[in-house]
RNA sequence: CGGGGUGUAGCGCAGUCUGGUAGCGUACCUGGUUUGGGACCAGGGGGUCGAAGGUUCGAAUCCUUUCACCCCGACCA
C-alpha cells in the first residue's frame, strides 16, 4: 500500500475529550473517528487492526470445532419475551417498531436467537455437542459511552453458544474454551489474569472473565499475592475476618444511645471495636412487577458490595432507600437491627455474621442499641457473602494478602446450564428417549474493545506501538523527499520487492518533509520504518524500531536480506 | 437517571458579561523557495455562530424552548 492511497487522516491535536491514551491516539493516528456518541467508524487502518484480531479469534475458535455462522442484528421481540428477558434487561435493550408497529431489539447478545436458531433442529443426543459462534457488531445502549471505542454502544464482539446434553460435556466445553481464550489472549501478547465473576443478568453459574490489567480499567480485581486466586470484587471471595480485639462480652440488654446513628459513632459510645457492631444498609430493591425495602446486615467494620447484595434478593436494581421509604415500613435510620423486625420486612445478613455472639445492633427503637446479642435461630436463606472484598482482607485459600487492581474485561465464559433451553422449549432426545432442554455454554471476547486494550497496553508518549500480530502494516518504507530521484525510485524498488513477497509494507510516498513523516511513523506505530535519506549517497539506511526507537545503519544491498530475516 | 460543562471554518479556540461589518491558530488550495524531526514567503477558498421561536432599527451576544456532545456519579450480559 503507497501512502498516497490510504486514508488514514492524522492530526496533531487530540479531541478535547479523548482521555486515554488509546482513545486520543486511535483517533489522532487515524484509526477510528467518532460520528455519534459512543458510535465509531472504523478507518482503514482500524479495520485492518480490527481484522487482524478477529483473524486471531476465528482461527483459535476453528481449531476447537466451533462453527462460524452469522446471526442478524434486528431480533423480533417475541423471542426475548421468550426468554423473559425483554423485561429484565433494562434500558440497554433498545427496543425499536417496524412500519407495522412490530416491536424489534438491537441485538445487544444472542442466546434467544441462537436457541430458536436449533430449537427443533438439534434433536438428538448424538448431534451434541455442537458449538456455534460468531464475530458480528452488537448494540447495548449504554447510559454512558465513554472512553473511546473501549466502552462504545455499537461493538463487536465474538460470541459462542455451544449445546451440550449433560452437564458433564457442558463443563468440559467451558474448559477448552478457558484454555483457548488463554491462547488467543496470549498471541495478542496481553498481559491478563482469569478471575471468577459474577454472571450478572445472563445468568448461570461459575463465570469466569479475562481481564487485561489496566490502570485505566473500569473493573476492580482482588488478587492475591501469594498464590493464583483472582476474581472480580463482585465475585470475590475471603477468608472469614478476625480480630485480636477483645470480645466485649455481655448479657444481653438494651441501652439507650442518644446520637448514635453511625457505626462510629455506637462503637465509640460502647468503647469497643467496629468489628464487634451490626451495620444495616437499607436499600430499595427493584424487581419486575414490583418495589421492596430489603435490609443488609453486616459487621460495622465491612461494606456491602451491590452486585452480591442484588444478587441475594434477586433484585434488577437496587437504589437508595429515602428516609420517607424507611419510616414507612416503620424502621428508624441509624438504630435498624435484625432482631425484632415486622415480618413482612425482607432482609439478608451477611455469612460471618452467622453464629457470632456479643455484638451490638440497633433496637429497632430510636435511640436505643441492643448489645450481648447473638445470631442465633435465624433462617438459614437469610445469610448470604454481602461483603466487599478490600485490600485489607485475607485470602481463603491460601491466607495471603490481597491487592485491589484495575482491569479492562475482554472476555467472559459462562455456564449457562438449561435456563435458556427451558425457557424458550428448546429440547432433544436423550439416550432413553427422553425429553431434555439443552445444556448450554456461551462465551464472549470483545473483538472492538481489543483495539483500543492493545493501545492502552503498548503505547509511549509518541503513539500507538503495535506488535506484529496486530499492527496494519510491518514495515514503514519513508522516503525522506520525494524530489530526491534516487530516494524515490530506491523506495520504490525495495517497497516493489517486498510487496510482490507478500511482505506487509506501507510506502511513505507522500509529498510532506521528513519531520511529518517520522512523526506519523511514530504516531500510527508500526513495528519498523526504513528511511531512505540523505544517508543513500553514501549507500546507506536506516532502520527503526518503534518500541525502542533505535536506529540501525545499513548498507544498501545488505538491507533488503535484513528486513526479510526481520519479518520473515 | 441525578449533578456539572460545552456547542462559533475540517480540528483546537477567542468573541457572549456591556447587542452594531464573525476572528485567531492549525489544516486546506495556488505559485515560488526549501527538504533528516510537523519549514518559509506571497496570494486564496471555506461559517445559515447547534436548532426553533421571541425582544430589538439591529442578535453569535439578551429571553424562552429544544437538540447534540462531553465530564463526575449511578448503571454496565
Amino acid at each position: 500500500m503507497k501512502f498516497t492511497n490510504l486514508f488514514a487522516p492524522t492530526t496533531k491535536e487530540a479531541p478535547k475529550d479523548a482521555l486515554l491514551p488509546s482513545h486520543k491516539y486511535l483517533v489522532r493516528a487515524g484509526f477510528v473517528s467518532q460520528y455519534g456518541s459512543g458510535l465509531y467508524n472504523y478507518l482503514p487502518m482500524g479495520k485492518m487492526v480490527l481484522d487482524n484480531i478477529r483473524d486471531i479469534v476465528k482461527d483459535e475458535m476453528d481449531k476447537t470445532g466451533a462453527c462460524e455462522i452469522k446471526m442478524g442484528v434486528v431480533i423480533p421481540a417475541d423471542l426475548w419475551k421468550q426468554s423473559g428477558r425483554y423485561s429484565v434487561f433494562g434500558k440497554e435493550l433498545l427496543r425499536l417498531n417496524d412500519r407495522k408497529n412490530n416491536n424489534f431489539v438491537l441485538g445487544p447478545t444472542h442466546e434467544e436467537v441462537v436457541v430458536d436458531m436449533v430449537r427443533g433442529k438439534i434433536n438428538s443426543y448424538k448431534q451434541l455437542p455442537m458449538h456455534l459462534y460468531q464475530i458480528t457488531t452488537k448494540f447495548r445502549d449504554e447510559a454512558r459511552p465513554r472512553y473511546g471505542i473501549l466502552r462504545g454502544r455499537e461493538f463487536i464482539m465474538k460470541d459462542g453458544y455451544s449445546f451440550h446434553a449433560n452437564e458433564e460435556s457442558m463443563q468440559k466445553e467451558f474448559d477448552l474454551m478457558e484454555a483457548t481464550y488463554r491462547k488467543i489472549f496470549t498471541r495478542l501478547g496481553l498481559d491478563f489474569r482469569v478471575v471468577s465473576a459474577d454472571s450478572g443478568a445472563i445468568g448461570g453459574s461459575g463465570s469466569k472473565e479475562f481481564m487485561v490489567l489496566a490502570n485505566n480499567g473500569e473493573d476492580d480485581i482482588i488478587t492475591c499475592k501469594n498464590c493464583e486466586y483472582a476474581a472480580n470484587i463482585e465475585a470475590s471471595i475471603r477468608a472469614k475476618k478476625t480480630t485480636q480485639i477483645e470480645i466485649p462480652k455481655a448479657n444481653m440488654a438494651k441501652f439507650h444511645t442518644p446520637n448514635c446513628n453511625t457505626i462510629t459513632d455506637v462503637a465509640k459510645f460502647f468503647k469497643v471495636d467496629e468489628f464487634y457492631t451490626v451495620k444495616a444498609v437499607i436499600k430499595k430493591a427493584i424487581y419486575v412487577d414490583k418495589e421492596e425495602v430489603v435490609i443488609f446486615f453486616l459487621r460495622g467494620n465491612d461494606n456491602l458490595q451491590e452486585t452480591k447484595a442484588q444478587n441475594a434478593c434477586g433484585a434488577l436494581e437496587l437504589i437508595n432507600a429515602n428516609e420517607e421509604e424507611i419510616k414507612k415500613i416503620g424502621l428508624i435510620a441509624g438504630y435498624c437491627g435484625p432482631f425484632g423486625l415486622n415480618e413482612s420486612i425482607n432482609f439478608f445478613i451477611d455469612n460471618e455474621l452467622k453464629d457470632e455472639k456479643n455484638l451490638i445492633c440497633g433496637a429497632n427503637e430510636y435511640e436505643y442499641h441492643n448489645i450481648g446479642m447473638s445470631m442465633l435461630n435465624f433462617n438459614e436463606s437469610r445469610y448470604r457473602d454481602l461483603v466487599e472484598v478490600s485490600d485489607s482482607d485475607r485470602c481463603s485459600y491460601c491466607g495471603g494478602e490481597f491487592e485491589v487492581t484495575k482491569g479492562i474485561e475482554v472476555g467472559h465464559i459462562f455456564q449457562l446450564g438449561q435456563k435458556y433451553a427451558k425457557e424458550m422449549g428448546a429440547t432433544f432426545l436423550d439416550e432413553n428417549g427422553k425429553t431434555k432442554p439443552f445444556y448450554m455454554g456461551c462465551y464472549g471476547v470483545g473483538v472492538s474493545r481489543l483495539v483500543a486494550v492493545m493501545v492502552e497496553a503498548s503505547h509511549d508518549e509518541k503513539g500507538c506501538i503495535w506488535n506484529r500480530q496486530t499492527t496494519p502494516f510491518d514495515l514503514d518504507i519513508i522516503i525522506s523527499n520525494i524530489k530526491n530521484s534516487d530516494e524515490f525510485e530506491f523506495g520504490n524498488r525495495i517497497y516493489q520487492s517486498l510487496k510482490e513477497d507478500g511482505y506487509s509494507v506501507l510506502l511513505d510516498d507522500r509529498k510532506e518533509r521528513f519531520g511529518s513523516k517520522i512523526r506519523d511513523f511514530e504516531l500510527i506505530g508500526f513495528p519498523y520504518a526504513l528511511i531512505v535519506g540523505k544517508g543513500l549517497k553514501e549507500g546507506n539506511v536506516e532502520l527503526v524500531n518503534r518500541k525502542t526507537l533505535e536506529k540501525t545503519s545499513f548498507s544498501v544491498d545488505k538491507i533488503e536480506n535484513k528486513i526479510r530475516e526481520i519479518l520473515a
